[in-house]
Parts: C-alpha cells; sequence; structure tokens
DNA sequence: GGCGGTTTGTAACCTGGGTTACAACCTTTG
DNA sequence: CAAAGGTTGTAACCCAGGTTACAAACCGCC
C-alpha cells in the first residue's frame, strides 16, 4: 500500500507517511485500474466514493452537446478526484474524466473516508482546504468565460501568465488546445492573435509570447 | 444576540439554537449595518471574516469590465457570504457583494470560527456541506455558460423549470433580468423567445411559459 | 534527406447576437 | 383617470466569431 509518494498530494500535506499509510489502509476499498482513452466517470454519476488517482494521467472535460469541448484541466497523481461532491446534498459528478494514461486508482466508500476525516483534525482541514480551492478555481472559470470577446479571453490568459517585469513566456498548448479551453474554434484563435501582433501588442516567435503593450491587454480584461 | 432564526440557515442545521447561539455569543466580534446599494465587499477584497447576512438581501454579481454585468444569486438571510473563500489558498472574495436593502451581518474572525468548528462536528460538516453545494452551484452555472447558443440556455433553463409531467411554470424575473443572467441583451432574448414561439416549441402568455415541443428543447442543450 | 502527420496561417463567406431606437403595453401612485 | 416609470415587442443594421478549405511550416522518424 505505500509505494506511492503521498506528501505530494494536499490531502495529505502535514501527514507522516505513516500516518497517511494508515488512513488509507483502514479506508481504501478497491484498487481500480483504467486504460488510457476509456471514461473513468461520467457527468451525472452518484457519488459514493472517494477517487484517488495514483498513477496515471487523467482529463476531466464538460461536454455540451453540439459537441463542444470545453476543456477544464489535467490532473496528476496523486490527487482525488471531485472530492466536493462526496460531501454536496446533490452529489452527481460534474463532469467527465477520462484517462489520457492507464491510470489506477484507490476507491474509498464515502461513509468511510467521513469516519477517518472524524478522527483526524488536519485530514479534515486538508480536505476542506482542497474543495475550497476548487471553488475558487470554478469561479475564477466563470470570470474566464463572462468575458465575451476572445481578444478579452486572450488578454487575460496572456497576463496571468506574465508579469510587469517579466513580460515573456513560452506557450504550453498547442493553438487547438487553446481554442478548445477558450471555446471557440481553432482558426478564430489564430485570426485574433494575428491582429493582435498587427496591432503591436505582442509578438509571437515559435511559441515564445512576448507581451509589448501590457495597459492595452489590461483594458480588455 | 438571539432574536434570529438559526434554524434556516445550513451551517446550523442539526443545532439547537441555544448550541447556535452559543457559537455566535463566543465568535462574532462585531454587528455591521449597510445601507441599500452599498458594496459589502468587492471583488478581490482578501477575506479574513465570516460574514453572516442576518437581515436583509444582497445580491452578488461578477463585473467583467467593457460593464457587462453577469448575475449570479441572490441571498437572503441567514446565510453565510462566500464560505468556501475563508478556507481557500488564495483567499479573496470572488465576486461583489451589494446589498439590494438594508442589511445586517455578524462579523466572524476567521480564527475563531475554525476554532469553534474544531469543537463541534455538526457545525464542521455542515459548513463542508456548504462549500461543496457552492462548487457544484458554479459547475452547473460552468455548464450553462459553456452553451453557445442563446436558445440552448434559455431551453436549459426551461427545462429546469418544468417536467414532462408539469409543462408549465411562471417566469419569476423580469425578461431584463433573464437576459442579465444569460449574460446577453435584452432585445436578443425578446428576439430569440419570439423565435421559439413562432417555431411552435413554447407559448407564452402574461408569464406563464407552457412547453409544447419538449424534445426540441433537449435537442439544444 | 524525404515522407506522413501535426500544427499554424489565412482567406471568403455566413450567422447569431449586439446595438439602437421607437412604439405599445402594464402598473403604480397621486 | 392621467401621468410616469417600468416592461415588452420589433425592426434595421453591424460585427465578432463560426465554418470550410487549402497552403505553408514544422516535427519526428525511416
Amino acid at each position: 500500500m505505500s509505494a506511492y509518494d503521498l506528501s505530494s498530494c494536499p490531502l495529505f500535506f502535514h501527514l507522516s507517511q505513516k500516518e497517511a499509510d494508515d488512513i488509507l489502509e483502514r479506508a481504501v476499498s478497491e484498487v481500480r485500474r483504467v486504460e488510457k482513452g476509456h471514461y473513468v466517470v461520467r457527468q451525472g454519476d452518484t457519488i459514493n466514493h472517494l477517487f484517488l488517482l495514483m498513477e496515471g494521467l487523467v482529463r476531466t472535460e464538460m461536454v455540451t452537446k453540439e459537441g463542444n469541448v470545453l476543456e477544464i484541466e489535467f490532473i496528476e497523481p496523486v490527487r482525488p478526484l471531485a472530492p466536493a461532491f462526496l460531501v454536496a446534498t446533490e452529489n452527481r459528478f460534474p463532469v467527465d474524466v477520462i484517462t489520457t494514461e492507464t491510470a489506477d486508482f484507490y476507491v474509498i466508500p464515502k461513509s468511510l473516508w467521513l469516519k477517518e476525516m472524524m478522527l483526524n483534525e488536519t485530514l479534515l482541514t486538508n480536505f476542506m482546504k482542497v474543495t475550497s480551492n476548487m471553488t475558487v478555481f470554478l469561479s475564477k472559470k466563470v470570470q474566464m468565460m463572462s468575458i465575451k470577446s476572445l481578444k478579452g479571453k486572450l488578454s487575460l490568459y496572456i497576463l496571468e501568465n506574465t508579469t510587469p517585469q517579466k513580460d515573456t513566456f513560452t506557450l504550453k498548448r498547442t493553438q487547438t488546445q487553446l481554442a478548445e479551453y477558450f471555446g471557440v474554434q481553432r482558426p478564430s484563435l489564430a485570426r485574433t492573435i494575428a491582429e493582435m501582433i498587427r496591432e503591436g501588442w505582442i509578438s509571437l516567435y515559435k511559441r515564445e509570447l512576448k507581451v509589448l503593450e501590457r495597459n492595452k491587454l489590461e483594458e480588455l480584461v
């Protein structure tokens, strides 16, 4: 049970490896392997178990009909999947979770997990912090989505990845992925980037993006 | 301190009036009155206190630049404001909070509140449930916002307010408010409603909306 | 170096919603 | 009941982004 480094998981911060292992020893009811490209959980599934991603990589996405995929985030081990929904009144999974690599999960029944939290103050506050941070994340998402123009969304994204001091950064995603993140078509994104370059607000060489007129970007957010 | 009915507040479920009163007695450091139409907190403010709305009515809204207001929800007493952000790592208020009526708040310092939660298991699980439900709420919001077309958003809204059995409901908001909720202009909403009526999917008399072709609405969500 | 697959740039055309403006209703309230 | 303010219906025009399609550039890999 103790092959994994749990200290990197926010649920186990400030717990010794032994404490964390003991908790898992008592609570984990099943180890589940999911092959690459398969669903772990689907939007709408009822949540009675905490899923701990131990190995592999998964992607959560929210699918709107019309086939538009609005990407949310990648999750790397060791992390819990949507812990907030374990406790919520309407405890259904909000998103699809798909493995992008073969992944291993510890499956913990809700009741056992709650019991462990009641016995361990640190575990409990960690859990609360994780769910609260999810709220912060989501409300930022809402903020991003509430910006109507693509130029505005792009500006927000660029500003979040630079500072007045460090005006350059490397795009970590392809244009296609970025477009998905913003919820727009790929050519639209390319067009908008081209416009912003033409107007002299940013420059782009290979994947290196440089901010030239920070105030112009700030105006749009 | 005990003039209020705390049992309606999800933070105090399953607690006796006396238990709840005792907690507040110890934790509340200040009672604050805010006049109608004023800001209680602004987006970006650091959160070191829990605000409990005891009296009055407030509205939270997220303001995007360009002046677009994306309404989120109304809050009635007795309710905490954005409790999730008290615990989160980046504890800044995600939204503006504005009073729509003169309102009274109990202000509780973070440290005192945490202490109370550590002493009372019920209070703690209640708190967790509240923040988790906020996550559920926000991710629904994200889902709604990720639907691109106004027809789709409107369909989702209508479907959520009816069932196959009960195909009629009364619009509780004006078109202006609804348009704000969807993040579109009022004439656009009116136009779209008119289209959906013309195509025979819904009918509308005064504020009574009736679903005629449920499957058509479902297609768009 | 050359070949297939991915990523990027760009252009032409289409469409949903924004914008503005005005008229017809409702609902209060004096 | 009449004036005033709020709510709804509509129309004309504009524009950001969607859609489709193709070419150029890049990136391993044999």
